[in-house]
DNA sequence: GGGTATTAATTGCCTATAGCATTGATTGCA
DNA sequence: TGCAATCAATGCTATAGGCAATTAATACCC
């Protein structure tokens, strides 16, 4: 095995591809587990605001990678199903500030409970010096991508 | 570290977790650097053609874990822009044939080399015997999966 | 202080995606 | 032949995204 930067090992390239296979299919499972009938975008935008705090529409967008409009109706949608608040600043009367219900909240969090759930049911399926190896890799993986910002991350 | 089969090493989850955003990061990055402008299900439609070659109707829309009429649909601007073909069957007049166009296969082709090199550069990254454990612990979590049958596999 | 420029959100209009229910065409079978 | 099953297409609804234009509020400048 060669370290030419580019052409580097097809064979760990196509590793590379078929756990991301795998681990996109466990996050969108993770998804359609929900009790509550939630999109992939809705979960995006319930997600950020369980991260950041409570965001400015504009903000919001900017996070999600989405034009304010988009971000704005996404808010009115999940603002109905009480998933959501939004308030007025007082300060500056122009900005509307968005904020996770408890509602809202507990989505995010059975979500992430799910994800745990079936990640550990793969690792257990795993010997554990694998599953040591396993854990090892992908954190490698992650660190040489770097951190990622969360406009270009699909929130799954 | 126990075996505790359950809430095994959290650690190991967490870095799961991490690598999953790091890698659905990377697919979706590869599919935005396209020359045209391809959605994800349109993406998604001309890989499954791809990979099973032409399809009636309904099988594609199975493949691809839609009802039958999102896949005409799909299919349908797909034709406009002439990535795919219809064809009615002759045997059997009910049945359409959806089949990939030359530049439809140019369009799955040139995202894999893409998000082959992205992978590729991330790799490069890593000290070589990292290389190899992120690659061995990455071919180890999709074996754990096993299979993803493609109606739960997002295609990306 | 008053006028103007900037910023924030909203609204209108368009496309794409997805589902359900219905309809139309074709084929297979009794 | 006639009826049931199959396959695709259509009509309608909802979500999600974008751009352009508009409105409301604030900031800045003379």
């Amino acid at each position: 095995m060669q370290e030419s930067p580019e052409s580097a090992d097809a064979d760990l390239v196509d590793a590379v591809l078929t756990g991301s296979r795998a681990m996109i299919a466990v996050a969108v499972r993770s998804l359609s587990g929900l009790a509550e009938d939630i999109t992939l975008a809705q979960y995006r935008t319930l997600v950020v605001l369980a991260s950041r705090g409570p965001q400015k529409l504009a903000d919001l967008a900017a996070c999600l990678g989405v034009t304010p409009p988009t971000a704005g109706r996404m808010c009115d949608r999940l603002a109905r199903r009480e998933l959501v608040g939004r308030h007025r600043e007082e300060d500056d009367r122009r900005v509307v500030r968005i904020s996770l219900t408890p509602a809202g909240r507990d989505i995010v969090d059975e979500a992430t409970r799910q994800r745990r759930v079936y990640i550990a049911e793969i690792l257990a399926g795993l010997p554990p010096a694998r599953r040591r190896e396993a854990a090892a890799g992908l954190r490698a993986f992650a660190e040489a991508t770097g951190e990622v910002p969360d406009s270009e991350w699909p929130g799954v």
